[in-house]
DNA sequence: GACCAGGACCATT
DNA sequence: AATGGTCATGGT
């Protein structure tokens, strides 16, 4: 078996560019010449080629599912494009605009720390947060000669012995007290994150929404970015100023009429749907 | 300087 | 069920 600090993954259809910067993921770099983040603990620099994403790694890799199951780099995404509704000129357009836009499989507490922060703040600042929190509480890694250095996302375990007044100096207001209340749930083991992924869609948002600071929006959004579950449809500003637009004349509708008309409208891959809808109106000059 | 941001929560109606 | 206020902080 071959172990080195570089490899090619073959994808079709990935727009690596839209896909970081979609407000999936808050941790992510970009540099001269490439992506950089950390995956399970590894840093990574991604860069994209014909049919392909460029990996290096710092240490060398003797396999790389952790990194496919990040990227899901193995998905076709056109099977998921065809079950999009038919007749639906506004998706098809979210979709021409940003072709190869991908939904990444994300560590889950790392993804629902980083969404108990995004609460009204726009995603400049939840990365300047996140990026803080990583500093100066996240594992160091290893990084090539040359770079600057990296962190991984703190544990929950580390957060969860932090004070609010700790969490506040890294600028997240309010949500302190929701961060540090979910780490310490989780520590105690009332919640296991990877517990959630076997239940069913309605019991694995309940579970969620148990948690301090987590309603049904940062709910869905780890249902859906962490767990897979791809009719999870997080309703933010956004999503809902873009569904009020296209489908609804510009009336508003409340949150949870507009979950139902997902559920109803775009089907078994709403959750996708939502994500090309979210980074279309938001990128979309007017 | 006003307005807004990938909201949640609580108290009222 | 639906509305309104409150909670920090910084971008536009």
């Amino acid at each position: 078996m071959s172990c080195t600090c570089e490899t090619r993954l073959p994808v079709r259809d990935y727009d690596l560019e839209a896909t970081l910067t979609s407000g999936q993921v808050f941790a992510w770099e970009r540099m001269a010449d490439g992506w950089v983040g950390v995956v399970r603990g590894r840093w990574v620099k991604l860069r994209p080629a014909a049919e392909a994403i460029l990996v290096q790694t710092a240490q060398p890799q003797s396999e790389w599912s952790w990194l496919k199951e990040f990227l899901q780099s193995e998905l076709e995404l056109a099977t998921v494009l065809t079950t999009f509704p038919r007749e639906d000129p506004h998706l098809r357009a979210a979709v021409a605009a940003c072709r190869g836009l991908q939904l990444l499989r994300q560590e889950p507490w790392e993804c629902l720390a980083s969404f108990i922060l995004s609460s009204t703040k726009q995603i400049a600042q939840i990365r300047q947060i996140v990026r803080t929190l990583g500093e100066r509480y996240g594992e160091q890694v290893s990084v090539p000669a040359g770079h600057p250095p990296g962190f991984a996302f703190p544990t929950a375990q580390t957060v969860a012995n932090l004070t609010e007044g700790a969490l506040r100096e890294c600028k997240m207001g309010f949500r302190a007290p929701y961060l540090l209340g979910t780490a310490r749930r989780i520590v105690e083991g009332a919640l296991v994150p990877e517990s959630i992924r076997q239940l069913p869609l309605n019991e694995a948002r309940a579970n969620l929404m148990a948690l301090p600071g987590v309603g049904e929006k940062i709910a869905d959004c780890v249902l859906l970015f962490a767990y897979g579950f791809p009719t999870a449809f997080p309703v933010d500003v956004w999503v809902a100023r873009a569904l009020s637009r296209f489908y609804f004349r510009r009336n508003r509708l409340s949150p949870a009429r507009l979950r139902r008309f997902a559920d109803e409208h775009f089907g078994p891959n709403a959750g996708y749907a939502q994500q090309y809808l979210f980074h279309y109106i938001r990128t979309q000059p007017g």
